[in-house]
DNA sequence: TATAATTGTCACCAAGCTGTAATATTGCCG
DNA sequence: CGGCAATATTACAGCTTGGTGACAATTATA
């Protein structure tokens, strides 16, 4: 899966331990001891998940995550709280936070990447680097290559943004709206038939290895990608 | 899945988590911030579910709830209440005006999606995406599938929610305006008459693998899904 | 800065879908 | 077996939806 991952942990031994295991499980780990340091590593990078420890000196956690779920740019990154046994009978409101997930010190390593993983591939599969292949066309998100049968395809930014969400989600029929939400992002003002241009497009350049037919449509419900007919 | 739900929450924070979470699983969200408010956008749309806030300013949520389950044309909407923790007469009393879950303070988007999903099953399972599979044909909400005996069968958009409702209540009997109400949605004018074409046609549909035995008429009430003959 | 790509909208067309009415069948009653 | 009411079937005109090419504005690139 290999994710970047931002740790934001102030004990320097649980620190420690969780960018070993994290890396050991293949990821590449970014440290931050404090909201403020986290939110200036922010500003260069996007990880792909955050993981947030609940009490942090200056800027409590549940702050923090409050405000990363406020802003435009950081809206979208999964996060996962870290809280002590017991914290949670007693603090405010686990929800209001917006974290995608808990897990309660002390947790194996196992139980931590399991969560991970469930959360990358709830909140956003397309955002892990695995490359997709379906019915002979592949999307290597890696190196930011389409491939048809070998040979390869060319496509605007946008198309493959497309290609990859509906690659991630194939089988599953996604509305208008849905695709501009996952695809374009949520805060986008953009027309409802602006995605059939792009779909358009995306067809036009599938058809050179003649895999246009894997980008179908629904009518009256959206688009579908589908090996089968 | 993909309901539209209408959110009644007075603080923003709150507010917007509960829209971006419910718009990550694929929801379509509504929002109003009171009691007034809700009840005039409820003039213009019925939604599939309100998630409503126990505490809000003016009309409380639990007179709001008492009061849409008191009238006809709202009466039939699942209500999910949101409560703050450790009150555990809310819950009672919750229940008593009608609510049909309610969620304690805080839970995670997870716990509030399974809710989500428990109260549509029970309420209105044609919403859910769940697969239904009766005597051979198979509908897939999901990637908007339908086959008989593994062969694709193709229906309009009509047929396809007609057939959705009646293979999840099959094995009764729905008169022509149950079905306008259900599958049309209940502020439509259509002619009774009309049922009886959209039949015919997913008739005609399913005759193409041979399960258009399963639409059944009872004369006198309507039409029936039904294995047995 | 000039040039090329990319993006979002529109207008127009084709295809598909919908509701209704007219007509044909069917089932049930005596 | 008629007569009647309910249902089936068909045809169709209007409407909605999706496909497509063009275009101007914006952004990236040389």
């Amino acid at each position: 899966m290999a994710a970047n991952i931002l740790v934001v942990e102030d004990e320097p031994a649980i620190q420690e331990l969780l960018a070993f295991n994290l890396q050991q499980a293949g990821h590449h780990v970014i440290s931050a001891t404090s909201a403020e340091r986290a939110y200036t590593l922010l500003r260069d990078t996007l990880p792909d998940l955050i993981l947030l420890d609940w009490m942090l000196p200056g800027v409590s956690g549940i702050e923090f995550a409050r405000r990363l779920k406020a802003e435009a740019f950081t809206k979208a990154i999964p996060i996962i709280m870290l809280t002590a046994r017991g914290e949670e009978q007693d603090k405010i409101s686990g929800f209001e936070t917006g974290a995608d997930d808990y897990i309660t010190k002390p947790f194996s390593p196992r139980e931590l990447l399991a969560r991970i993983k469930a959360v990358l591939r709830r909140r956003a599969p397309q955002m892990t680097d695995d490359p997709a292949e379906i019915g002979g066309l592949r999307l290597d998100p890696g190196s930011h290559r389409v491939t048809g049968d070998g040979k390869p395809v060319e496509l605007g930014p946008t198309e493959f943004r497309l290609l990859h969400f509906l690659m991630t989600h194939a089988e599953r029929v996604h509305s208008r709206s849905q695709l501009l939400d996952q695809v374009w992002g949520n805060q986008v003002f953009v027309e409802d038939r602006t995605v059939d241009v792009h779909i358009r497009r995306l067809r036009r350049a599938l058809e050179e290895t003649g895999h246009e037919h894997l980008v179908q449509t629904v009518r009256g419900s959206g688009y579908r990608f589908s090996e089968n007919a």
